[in-house]
DNA sequence: TTTTTATTTATGAACGACCATTCATTAAAA
DNA sequence: TTTTAATGAATGGTCGTTCATAAATAAAAA
């Protein structure tokens, strides 16, 4: 029986609230008094499993960020693979990722990063680049097939890329339009934009 | 001579330099003795022309939301514009806004909110409404002219503004693409994204 | 114009609150 | 017995804000 450590249980604890907490309310405006808190125990015991606050925050975003990764990863060399699909795997993962599991979610991504040490900050930028890097190789092997029209790639990956972000501020779980509904719009939106006129498969 | 009034020089050296460092450095990371050394005075001082730091965030998210919506209220009901030309506007303006003068730009405006009172975030809630409203009446009127083939018009307008206003995050005034370029790459994009298969007017 | 009065602008010091973090110590588990 | 998990108390720091007061400016009266 692999039962898991208690330490390593204590580490998802404290992971788990802050995640929450921190999305809800902001870093600087979580207090590690709110952690402990919601974890059950005392400040000070926070520091038997984390060295400091920021530790926190970087394992957080960059678990995240390797969540999102880790799928798509083999898009960027698998010539196999058609670019359209390509598109949808990783505008359906980032969207299923981000509005999955979270409520009302806030950017603690893009301001998070402020609050790491450039050691740190340069990690997850590292995890950024590999993102950009497998959708626009996605988008030259569309553009070379023939089948995206785009002039402006990186443009094209920065923008499709932004919309699906950025619906964590607008989305609601409870609203007109499942996680399933947003895939398929920004997909057929993404496609179009790209210059492809005919849908591929009718699916 | 109309001299400006020595109490509102104060307040908009105040409301200018706090815009920037909360831009920069966000709202709860910036402290007043922040604001009244680039100020160049005690923090006491800042209480004779603000209540309190909330209300200068309000003003600034405010004063910013006004300049983005004034120059397009006109578009919401105004029958004789172009509903192509209507979102062109839409999207220059609000990228000349968001890209034109600040830099190192942050989330202040998503993130912000939570830091205001229930009655200020209402206000400024408002301005997003009236936003939405006025691209939805765009869209509505580019649909039922059959210029827009879009299915969801609200999902629509929801990606076209996420493009736009996270373009904050990855813009670099030094990079490849100037302001207008990714104003014109954004345009294009979008309509072809509606389903606008012939740009109206080749410029 | 000068003098007096009122108003605005600016200050230093202090307040209470909360912050992240440390540490010696105890309780629990291995 | 040794290691791990948890605690209470304390530290030094920063925060937003208040307040009595001083300096600067404007207005009114002489």
């Amino acid at each position: 029986m692999p039962q898991e450590k208690e330490s390593k249980i204590q580490q998802k604890l404290i992971l788990s609230k802050s995640s929450t907490l921190f999305w809800e309310k902001g870093y600087a405006e979580t207090s590690m008094r709110d952690i402990a808190n919601e974890c059950g125990f005392r400040p000070a015991n926070i520091y038997n499993f984390f060295e400091n606050k920021e530790s926190i925050l970087f394992e957080i975003l960059f678990q995240e960020m390797e969540d999102i990764l880790t799928p798509i990863r083999n898009l960027a060399e698998d010539e196999s693979i058609d670019p359209r699909d390509g598109l949808k795997q990783v505008i359906a993962n980032h969207l299923r990722m981000t509005l999955g599991e979270k409520r009302n979610a806030k950017l603690l991504f893009d301001s998070g990063l402020n609050n790491l040490s450039p050691k740190n900050r340069k990690k997850i930028i590292k995890q950024r680049d590999e993102y950009d890097r497998i959708c626009l190789s996605i988008m030259s092997r569309g553009k070379k097939a023939g089948i995206f029209k785009c002039e402006n790639e990186r443009l094209a990956v920065y923008c499709i890329a932004s919309m699906i972000a950025r619906s964590r501020i607008w989305y609601t779980p409870d609203g007109r339009n499942s996680v399933d509904d947003i895939i398929e719009f920004m997909y057929e939106f993404s496609l179009k934009g790209l210059g492809v006129v005919k849908t591929g498969a009718k699916k």
